[in-house]
RNA sequence: GGGGGAAUUCCCGAGUGGCCAAAGGGGACAGACUGUAAAUCUGCUGGCUUCGCCUUCGGUGGUUCGAAUCCACCUUCCCCCA
């Protein structure tokens, strides 16, 4: 099975531009392809999973992949699925965003040899002199054409400022300007992306009369139509100091039923055939199917032993049992009075409850175990000496543990 | 540049002088049921030393015994005309 073909079965794309180009190109190893990340956090997250994975698969056939760092275009602030104006950043966040962004990557993409490229378009969107630009391609655009693209249309009574609506020309640049320095050919991105690509190949079109292409991925979504990777909390993250491996694993061991296989289809690497086998499987299976998934995508991106440590702990935490992995907390000397601690600071301590009163609500509603011991009263209070040793383990709801000792 | 309108708690959105910690919905969280899923039902959703008190309704001042509600100015946004 060629490559493209295999990116069709794993229906990981959503639009292209020329198929039939495309096919050859990436199925050769020829495509130079360029996928943008705008830096608006210090961490990758767990949408970027599936782009990352897809220049993965694209680099091991022999295509090259260039990382675009928007740190131009952040300047800007991209107004796809937003309803309301991006944040505008310091220099010196993105700088940070920047740095934090290229480490997680070298985990997917392989940056020796000049077998993939990482650039900023700060390094040239910066430098463009406004008349200039204006001339030199902002003759190229139509605004009766990009007011009906369908990311300026959600916002046409919501208010899009001047500064967002240069974003597609801003991204356009960008290809105009790869394309050129390093014979890029081709752009990837998310689906929500599609109109602002088009104004890249338009733009090398009109200004060159050379051919370009782009390609879209599919947005990962949940059954719900929710974009996938998004807790209430936030985003899930890449890096193990903002989501750890753990609670990671957690995220895609509790996709609902819906989304697993299209989940291991689209983000994992086994074997179509296999993924095939899979795809009738029910209940009990399709539970095991969570776990597959849950380890497969740990591991790609925290390492196997993560993966193995993050399968343990949750296993031993819901089979009942408990296990020496879980979030803790130590304890501060001044957390008790007179030698005890009450419930409710405790669960306060442990960050399980931003309140008194949510840590109040959920002892009420029968919602905290202590050592297995349900937790009965708010007014509940705990000796010191309990939490010598191994510690308490205290749980919140049916899926969250935590240890606290001394 | 002129005229009209809007800003409410996590989000959407009611509320136009006291009965407002603020309807309703969504989401989140907890309980029951279950497979760490979905669906459904129930509870719950500002803080605290919780039968009471304190801080919230874009910002700053003001009127009033009393303001999310009235007035002034400011900020941001939307609509119409140019």
């Amino acid at each position: 099975m060629t490559l493209y073909d295999e990116l069709v079965a794993r229906q990981l794309i959503a639009q292209t531009t020329d198929e039939k180009e495309i096919r050859e190109l990436v199925n050769n190893g020829k495509a130079i392809f360029y996928i943008g990340f705008d830096p608006t956090a210090d961490s990758l997250h767990a949408g970027h999973f599936m782009t990352l994975c897809l220049m993965k698969r694209l680099q091991m056939a022999g295509n090259k992949p260039i990382v675009l760092i928007g740190g131009g275009t952040a300047m800007v602030g991209d107004p796809s699925g937003r309803t309301d104006m991006r944040q505008m950043m310091t220099t010196e966040t993105i700088a940070h965003n920047v740095a934090c962004f290229k480490k997680q990557m070298s985990r997917f993409i392989d940056f020796s040899d000049g077998k993939a490229i990482i650039a900023n378009n700060a390094d040239w969107l910066l430098k463009l002199n406004y008349v200039d630009m204006l001339r030199d391609v902002g003759s190229c655009f139509s605004v009766n054409n990009m007011l009906r693209a369908e990311c300026y249309k959600q916002r046409m009574d919501k208010g899009l400022s001047f500064l967002e609506f240069n974003y597609m020309i801003m991204q356009s640049y960008d290809f105009y300007h790869l394309f050129q320095e390093y014979g890029c050919n081709m752009q990837f991105g998310g689906d929500d992306q599609w109109s602002n690509m088009l104004g890249g190949t338009e733009l090398i079109r009109r200004k060159l009369g050379k051919d370009a292409y782009a390609m879209t991925i599919t947005l990962l979504l949940t059954s719900e139509g929710k974009k996938m990777g998004k807790t209430q909390g936030g985003a899930v993250w890449l890096d193990p100091e903002k989501t750890t491996p753990y609670d990671f694993y957690q995220y895609w061991r509790n996709v609902g039923d819906k989304d697993v296989l299209k989940c291991i289809r689209m983000l994992t690497f086994i074997p179509l055939e296999q993924i095939d086998e899979m795809d009738g499987w029910k209940d009990e299976q399709l539970n095991h199917a969570k776990e597959i998934l849950a380890f497969e995508l740990t591991k790609l991106v925290h390492g196997e032993d993560a993966a193995k440590s993050a399968e343990t702990t949750a296993k031993g935490l819901f089979a009942g049992g408990s296990s020496e992995c879980m979030p803790e907390t130590v304890l501060a000397e001044d957390k008790f009075t007179e030698g005890k601690i009450g419930v409710l600071s405790l669960l306060v301590a442990c960050a399980l409850a931003s309140s008194n009163g949510e840590a109040r609500r959920l002892v009420q509603q029968g919602g905290v175990t202590v050592n297995d011991m349900k937790v009965e009263t708010p007014d509940e209070a705990f000796d010191k000496s309990v939490f010598k040793g191994d510690g308490v383990v205290i749980r919140k709801g049916k899926k969250v543990f935590h240890r606290a000792t001394l």
